[in-house]
DNA sequence: TCTGTATTTAGCTAATTAGCTAAATTATGA
DNA sequence: TCATAATTTAGCTAATTAGCTAAATACAGA
Protein backbone atom coordinates (compact mmCIF):
# COMPACT_ATOMS: atom_id res chain seq x y z
CA UNK A 1 0.00 0.00 0.00
CA UNK A 2 2.91 2.54 0.89
CA UNK A 3 5.24 0.50 -0.22
CA UNK A 4 6.71 3.33 -2.77
CA UNK A 5 6.31 5.62 0.17
CA UNK A 6 8.76 4.11 2.66
CA UNK A 7 10.93 2.80 -0.72
CA UNK A 8 11.22 6.90 -1.18
CA UNK A 9 12.16 7.38 2.25
CA UNK A 10 14.80 4.55 2.47
CA UNK A 11 17.56 7.41 0.07
CA UNK A 12 18.85 10.20 2.04
CA UNK A 13 19.26 12.92 -0.28
CA UNK A 14 15.13 12.23 -0.69
CA UNK A 15 14.48 12.87 2.77
CA UNK A 16 17.03 15.85 2.56
CA UNK A 17 14.32 17.43 -0.22
CA UNK A 18 11.45 16.65 2.03
CA UNK A 19 13.38 18.00 4.77
CA UNK A 20 13.84 20.91 2.98
CA UNK A 21 10.59 21.10 1.69
CA UNK A 22 9.01 20.85 5.22
CA UNK A 23 10.54 24.63 5.38
CA UNK A 24 9.08 26.28 2.42
CA UNK A 25 8.31 25.59 -1.21
CA UNK A 26 11.31 25.66 -3.50
CA UNK A 27 11.50 25.31 -6.88
CA UNK A 28 13.34 22.22 -8.76
CA UNK A 29 16.91 24.22 -9.25
CA UNK A 30 17.01 25.91 -6.34
CA UNK A 31 16.38 22.75 -4.39
CA UNK A 32 19.29 20.95 -7.06
CA UNK A 33 21.52 23.48 -5.58
CA UNK A 34 21.69 21.97 -1.80
CA UNK A 35 23.37 18.99 -3.67
CA UNK A 36 26.22 18.17 -5.38
CA UNK A 37 24.66 15.75 -7.79
CA UNK A 38 23.97 16.91 -11.11
CA UNK A 39 20.69 17.90 -11.82
CA UNK A 40 18.74 15.04 -14.12
CA UNK A 41 20.00 12.94 -10.68
CA UNK A 42 17.85 15.43 -8.79
CA UNK A 43 14.93 15.21 -11.12
CA UNK A 44 15.01 11.38 -10.77
CA UNK A 45 14.92 11.64 -7.18
CA UNK A 46 11.70 14.43 -7.36
CA UNK A 47 9.75 11.78 -9.91
CA UNK A 48 10.40 8.92 -6.91
CA UNK A 49 9.04 11.33 -4.67
CA UNK A 50 6.40 12.79 -6.83
CA UNK A 51 5.04 9.06 -7.49
CA UNK A 52 5.20 8.21 -3.86
CA UNK A 53 2.50 11.08 -3.64
CA UNK A 54 5.13 12.30 -1.04
CA UNK A 55 5.63 16.10 -2.78
CA UNK A 56 3.83 17.57 -5.73
CA UNK A 57 5.20 20.14 -8.23
CA UNK A 58 3.25 23.11 -9.88
CA UNK A 59 4.35 25.28 -12.76
CA UNK A 60 4.90 28.29 -12.37
CA UNK A 61 6.11 30.04 -15.59
CA UNK A 62 9.54 28.50 -16.64
CA UNK A 63 10.12 27.36 -12.93
CA UNK A 64 8.16 23.78 -11.09
CA UNK A 65 7.60 24.95 -7.56
CA UNK A 66 7.70 22.08 -5.93
CA UNK A 67 6.24 21.33 -2.09
CA UNK A 68 5.39 18.39 0.55
CA UNK A 69 2.56 16.58 0.71
CA UNK A 70 2.46 16.86 4.64
CA UNK A 71 -0.29 14.21 5.17
CA UNK A 72 1.19 11.61 3.06
CA UNK A 73 4.31 11.72 5.16
CA UNK A 74 2.19 11.44 8.33
CA UNK A 75 0.11 9.07 7.68
CA UNK A 76 2.73 7.20 6.62
CA UNK A 77 4.56 7.06 9.96
CA UNK A 78 1.72 7.08 11.92
CA UNK A 79 0.70 3.87 9.92
CA UNK A 80 3.95 2.61 10.85
CA UNK A 81 4.08 3.23 14.29
CA UNK A 82 0.39 1.61 14.22
CA UNK A 83 2.00 -1.18 12.35
CA UNK A 84 4.46 -1.81 15.13
CA UNK A 85 2.31 -0.92 17.68
CA UNK A 86 4.70 1.73 18.88
CA UNK A 87 3.38 3.76 21.06
CA UNK A 88 3.13 7.28 19.46
CA UNK A 89 2.61 9.11 23.53
CA UNK A 90 4.68 10.02 26.13
CA UNK A 91 8.31 7.69 25.59
CA UNK A 92 8.35 7.34 29.72
CA UNK A 93 5.31 5.40 29.60
CA UNK A 94 4.92 1.43 29.79
CA UNK A 95 4.34 -0.26 26.56
CA UNK A 96 1.41 -3.09 26.94
CA UNK A 97 1.01 -4.89 23.98
CA UNK A 98 -0.24 -9.05 23.93
CA UNK A 99 3.20 -10.72 23.84
CA UNK A 100 5.07 -7.45 24.57
CA UNK A 101 8.77 -8.60 26.01
CA UNK A 102 11.79 -5.89 25.73
CA UNK A 103 15.05 -7.28 25.07
CA UNK A 104 16.19 -9.42 28.17
CA UNK A 105 19.60 -9.92 29.79
CA UNK A 106 20.60 -13.59 30.26
CA UNK A 107 21.62 -14.32 33.98
CA UNK A 108 25.52 -14.92 33.05
CA UNK A 109 25.41 -11.84 31.22
CA UNK A 110 26.45 -13.30 28.06
CA UNK A 111 24.59 -14.70 25.09
CA UNK A 112 24.83 -16.38 22.04
CA UNK A 113 23.41 -13.64 20.36
CA UNK A 114 24.65 -13.81 16.13
CA UNK B 1 23.19 7.36 11.15
CA UNK B 2 19.97 4.87 10.63
CA UNK B 3 20.37 4.75 6.71
CA UNK B 4 20.70 0.53 7.32
CA UNK B 5 17.43 0.80 9.65
CA UNK B 6 15.33 3.16 6.69
CA UNK B 7 16.57 0.53 3.74
CA UNK B 8 15.67 -2.61 6.17
CA UNK B 9 12.14 -1.09 6.65
CA UNK B 10 11.84 -0.64 3.49
CA UNK B 11 11.41 -4.36 2.04
CA UNK B 12 7.13 -5.34 2.89
CA UNK B 13 8.97 -9.13 3.61
CA UNK B 14 11.19 -7.60 6.07
CA UNK B 15 8.88 -5.18 7.81
CA UNK B 16 6.71 -8.65 7.93
CA UNK B 17 9.29 -10.07 9.82
CA UNK B 18 9.24 -7.01 12.32
CA UNK B 19 5.77 -7.31 12.82
CA UNK B 20 5.49 -11.31 13.44
CA UNK B 21 8.26 -10.87 15.86
CA UNK B 22 6.56 -8.07 17.73
CA UNK B 23 3.98 -10.79 18.76
CA UNK B 24 6.43 -13.24 20.32
CA UNK B 25 10.18 -14.71 19.94
CA UNK B 26 10.25 -16.91 17.22
CA UNK B 27 12.98 -19.29 15.11
CA UNK B 28 14.63 -18.73 11.98
CA UNK B 29 12.82 -21.48 10.53
CA UNK B 30 9.40 -20.36 11.94
CA UNK B 31 9.88 -17.50 10.86
CA UNK B 32 10.82 -18.70 7.55
CA UNK B 33 7.67 -21.11 7.08
CA UNK B 34 5.30 -17.81 7.31
CA UNK B 35 6.51 -16.74 3.49
CA UNK B 36 6.97 -18.23 -0.33
CA UNK B 37 10.15 -17.80 0.01
CA UNK B 38 13.22 -20.17 0.09
CA UNK B 39 14.91 -20.17 3.35
CA UNK B 40 18.54 -18.97 2.28
CA UNK B 41 16.49 -15.42 0.84
CA UNK B 42 14.58 -14.81 3.84
CA UNK B 43 18.01 -15.89 6.05
CA UNK B 44 19.33 -13.00 3.60
CA UNK B 45 16.62 -10.68 4.85
CA UNK B 46 17.58 -11.90 8.91
CA UNK B 47 20.98 -10.61 8.13
CA UNK B 48 19.58 -7.17 6.69
CA UNK B 49 17.86 -6.57 9.71
CA UNK B 50 20.10 -7.61 12.31
CA UNK B 51 22.89 -5.49 10.20
CA UNK B 52 20.65 -2.85 11.28
CA UNK B 53 20.00 -3.78 14.37
CA UNK B 54 16.21 -4.23 14.48
CA UNK B 55 16.66 -8.12 15.23
CA UNK B 56 18.43 -10.07 17.10
CA UNK B 57 18.99 -14.28 17.16
CA UNK B 58 20.02 -15.80 20.11
CA UNK B 59 21.29 -19.64 19.50
CA UNK B 60 19.25 -22.17 20.72
CA UNK B 61 20.01 -25.63 20.46
CA UNK B 62 20.48 -25.91 16.84
CA UNK B 63 18.07 -23.47 16.39
CA UNK B 64 18.34 -19.54 16.49
CA UNK B 65 15.95 -17.39 18.16
CA UNK B 66 15.07 -14.33 16.88
CA UNK B 67 13.75 -11.18 18.81
CA UNK B 68 12.75 -7.80 17.76
CA UNK B 69 14.87 -5.34 18.89
CA UNK B 70 11.75 -2.71 20.00
CA UNK B 71 13.98 0.23 20.55
CA UNK B 72 15.63 0.59 17.71
CA UNK B 73 12.07 0.85 15.95
CA UNK B 74 10.57 3.34 18.22
CA UNK B 75 13.93 5.32 18.35
CA UNK B 76 13.79 5.39 14.55
CA UNK B 77 10.64 6.09 14.05
CA UNK B 78 10.74 8.62 16.31
CA UNK B 79 13.15 10.38 15.29
CA UNK B 80 11.21 10.42 11.65
CA UNK B 81 8.76 12.00 13.26
CA UNK B 82 10.91 14.62 14.52
CA UNK B 83 13.25 14.86 11.18
CA UNK B 84 9.76 15.82 9.31
CA UNK B 85 8.62 17.82 12.61
CA UNK B 86 5.21 15.53 12.52
CA UNK B 87 3.51 16.06 15.62
CA UNK B 88 3.21 12.85 17.43
CA UNK B 89 0.02 13.57 19.80
CA UNK B 90 -3.54 13.75 18.95
CA UNK B 91 -4.13 13.93 15.51
CA UNK B 92 -6.56 16.75 15.38
CA UNK B 93 -4.45 19.06 16.89
CA UNK B 94 -2.71 22.19 14.57
CA UNK B 95 0.64 22.00 13.88
CA UNK B 96 2.80 24.79 14.33
CA UNK B 97 5.88 24.99 12.76
CA UNK B 98 7.80 27.65 11.15
CA UNK B 99 7.14 28.30 7.97
CA UNK B 100 4.16 25.46 7.77
CA UNK B 101 1.34 25.61 4.79
CA UNK B 102 -0.56 22.67 3.90
CA UNK B 103 -1.82 21.63 0.64
CA UNK B 104 -3.43 25.16 -0.44
CA UNK B 105 -6.07 24.55 -3.81
CA UNK B 106 -5.17 27.26 -6.18
CA UNK B 107 -8.59 29.68 -6.40
CA UNK B 108 -10.03 28.32 -10.03
CA UNK B 109 -9.51 24.86 -8.46
CA UNK B 110 -7.13 23.85 -11.36
CA UNK B 111 -3.40 23.56 -10.60
CA UNK B 112 -1.06 23.02 -13.02
CA UNK B 113 0.40 19.85 -10.71
CA UNK B 114 2.77 17.87 -12.11
C1' DT C 1 31.49 -40.70 15.51
C1' DC C 2 27.57 -40.90 12.47
C1' DT C 3 22.99 -39.03 11.15
C1' DG C 4 19.56 -35.77 10.78
C1' DT C 5 17.93 -31.08 11.50
C1' DA C 6 18.48 -26.01 11.31
C1' DT C 7 20.51 -22.31 9.30
C1' DT C 8 23.78 -19.77 6.67
C1' DT C 9 27.16 -19.05 2.89
C1' DA C 10 28.50 -19.32 -2.01
C1' DG C 11 27.64 -18.38 -6.41
C1' DC C 12 24.63 -17.40 -9.84
C1' DT C 13 20.78 -14.45 -12.65
C1' DA C 14 17.49 -10.85 -13.32
C1' DA C 15 15.71 -6.56 -11.87
C1' DT C 16 16.28 -2.11 -9.82
C1' DT C 17 18.60 2.06 -8.89
C1' DA C 18 21.91 6.01 -8.53
C1' DG C 19 24.87 8.38 -10.98
C1' DC C 20 26.58 10.50 -15.33
C1' DT C 21 26.37 13.36 -20.11
C1' DA C 22 23.83 14.82 -23.94
C1' DA C 23 19.60 15.93 -26.01
C1' DA C 24 14.78 17.29 -25.85
C1' DT C 25 11.06 20.10 -24.00
C1' DT C 26 8.78 24.16 -22.34
C1' DA C 27 8.32 28.90 -21.23
C1' DT C 28 10.04 33.91 -21.23
C1' DG C 29 11.29 37.90 -23.26
C1' DA C 30 13.76 40.67 -26.85
C1' DT D 1 10.81 33.96 -34.21
C1' DC D 2 15.25 33.45 -31.78
C1' DA D 3 17.96 33.04 -27.69
C1' DT D 4 18.10 31.85 -23.09
C1' DA D 5 16.74 29.58 -18.87
C1' DA D 6 14.65 25.70 -16.27
C1' DT D 7 13.69 21.12 -16.12
C1' DT D 8 13.02 16.51 -17.74
C1' DT D 9 13.89 12.50 -20.78
C1' DA D 10 17.06 9.28 -23.11
C1' DG D 11 20.54 6.27 -22.87
C1' DC D 12 24.36 4.66 -20.75
C1' DT D 13 27.43 2.32 -16.65
C1' DA D 14 28.28 0.59 -12.12
C1' DA D 15 26.47 -0.89 -7.87
C1' DT D 16 22.93 -3.05 -5.19
C1' DT D 17 19.45 -6.33 -4.25
C1' DA D 18 15.98 -10.17 -4.37
C1' DG D 19 15.47 -14.45 -5.77
C1' DC D 20 17.13 -19.17 -6.80
C1' DT D 21 19.86 -23.95 -6.03
C1' DA D 22 23.58 -26.33 -4.07
C1' DA D 23 26.99 -26.72 -0.62
C1' DA D 24 28.81 -25.84 3.93
C1' DT D 25 28.45 -25.33 8.87
C1' DA D 26 26.76 -26.18 13.56
C1' DC D 27 24.44 -28.68 16.80
C1' DA D 28 21.71 -32.83 19.07
C1' DG D 29 21.19 -37.31 19.95
C1' DA D 30 21.92 -42.30 19.06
Amino acid sequence: MFSDVYKALADPTRRRVLQLLRERDMSAGELAEQFDSAWPTLSRHFAILREADLIQGEKRGASIIYSLNVSVLEETLLGMMEMFQIDRGDRDTEQSVSGDQERKEGENGREDTI
